[in-house]
DNA sequence: AGAACCTGACTAGCATACAAGTATGCCGGA
DNA sequence: TCCGGCATACTTGTATGCTAGTCAGGTTCT
């Protein structure tokens, strides 16, 4: 009975292995759920008020997306964010994510999408206080531009490989990133894309992906309980 | 009882839940449990001589890799090879080996990963006609490209997604593919990389890349029941 | 003959019980 | 005080039984 039992989420029946899953991934990403910090199969149960069953599948999906490991006999345990998987995650949307924006400023975007776009830009300037709205929001930017050229299901590689970092972002949005600057480059994201300039687009996209790594040195020095040095 | 139970691979002692996982993803991979076929928690728990718990965690995992499906109640089944999947894998894997290949080329190899690249290319021309083998020393090929940069876990993402059209490969390698193209285009990429020619190396290894869409396309006319054409 | 229905043998999802390994804290002895 | 050893309460891994849904085939009724 760890004191951290204050989420019981769902509603007052039984939730599925999937549910679990959902959820539990959710509480690591938005730090509900510390890096570090043990989980118990039985608790998990618990909250979820179901057996240990469904709660070992939801763990063995987590596990494969690198938010928990298990020591066998001894714990489950949410992983600390790791800089080597914060490096290679950002690699990995970085070159997938280029890809996609050169294609859309080739080949142009419609005026719906352009709207919807400017819609999750106003929502996200709006959000600024409120980290999850504004994470939210800034998700939606991008998957919007990716499913315009339907290449959705690529953003999905993304999206696996962005819950490393996005426990970064949690954890430096309401002090240390600046929030205007971030939107002002999806402002200039969007802009080269109006213009049809591929270079000038991959080159803001670019900058606007390489902010992570620095906040993220930087918070190794402020959280050092939370990171994992690994090089 | 179905007449594919001559698969009882492990010794004759119960296998672990990633045993199971890693076996039924080679048989798969391999073609030895054909697209389309339906599998059974519970023969599989014969063939593995365990109950159908750990049997059940392995096929989360593979259902994870998009390689099984399951239709609660009715069955699992092994996924057909996805046309969408094939294209979204080869791009997820363009984008990022041309990457490596790049900085492979910008800040050279040492002599001592030439070599280990050589004898790859050595082993594959070798196993021409043993498909299970070329294909390992094809993997070695790449492997060993980032490996040497300090992107050996670029290459686990990699291979995720080389898994949805590594079985295209077992289809046409016996018959379709020209096995010495593949590695005759393999020498051309050691040599661009060896000459420093960062544009050179990846331009050979995208024409490389591309051969896997062309087949597949070919493949969905010759196997249609094995296919999916989801566009 | 044809169609509706029922029955039994499958399926996967979940709950529960047991096994085996690990950490912890207490107790006895030096 | 300090150290060794054991009992106990944890942990995850696996086995088994139960539930509910699906499908196929045979039977019965019209």
């Amino acid at each position: 009975m760890s004191g951290k039992a204050l989420l019981f989420r769902p509603g007052h029946e039984p939730a599925s292995a999937s549910e679990i899953y959902a959820t539990v991934r959710r509480d690591i990403i938005r730090l509900r759920l510390r890096p570090g910090e043990q989980l118990s199969e039985k608790d998990l149960g618990l909250r979820f008020m179901t057996s240990r069953t469904p709660v070992r599948e939801a763990i063995v999906r987590l596990v494969d997306d690198g938010l928990i490991h298990v020591l066998p006999q001894r714990g489950t345990f949410v992983t600390r964010i790791s800089l080597r998987a914060v490096k290679r995650a950002r690699f990995v949307r970085n070159a997938l994510e280029l890809a996609i924006i050169r294609e859309a400023a080739e080949q142009g975007i419609s005026d719906q999408t352009v709207s919807v776009l400017e819609a999750a830009i106003a929502a996200q300037e709006e959000a600024a206080g409120d980290a999850e709205r504004f994470t939210d929001a800034d998700d939606a930017f991008h998957r919007t531009i990716a499913n315009a050229l339907g290449l959705g299901d690529l953003w999905s590689v993304v999206e696996n490989q962005k819950a490393q970092f996005d426990r970064i972002r949690f954890l430096s949005l309401p002090n240390v990133t600046p929030v205007a600057l971030l939107v002002a480059q999806h402002r200039a994201i969007l802009a080269a894309v109006l213009a049809r300039d591929p270079a000038q687009a991959e080159s803001m996209l670019a900058e606007h992906l390489s902010i992570v790594l620095d906040t993220a040195q930087g918070l190794l020095s402020t959280h050092p309980d939370l990171m994992l040095d690994d090089l």
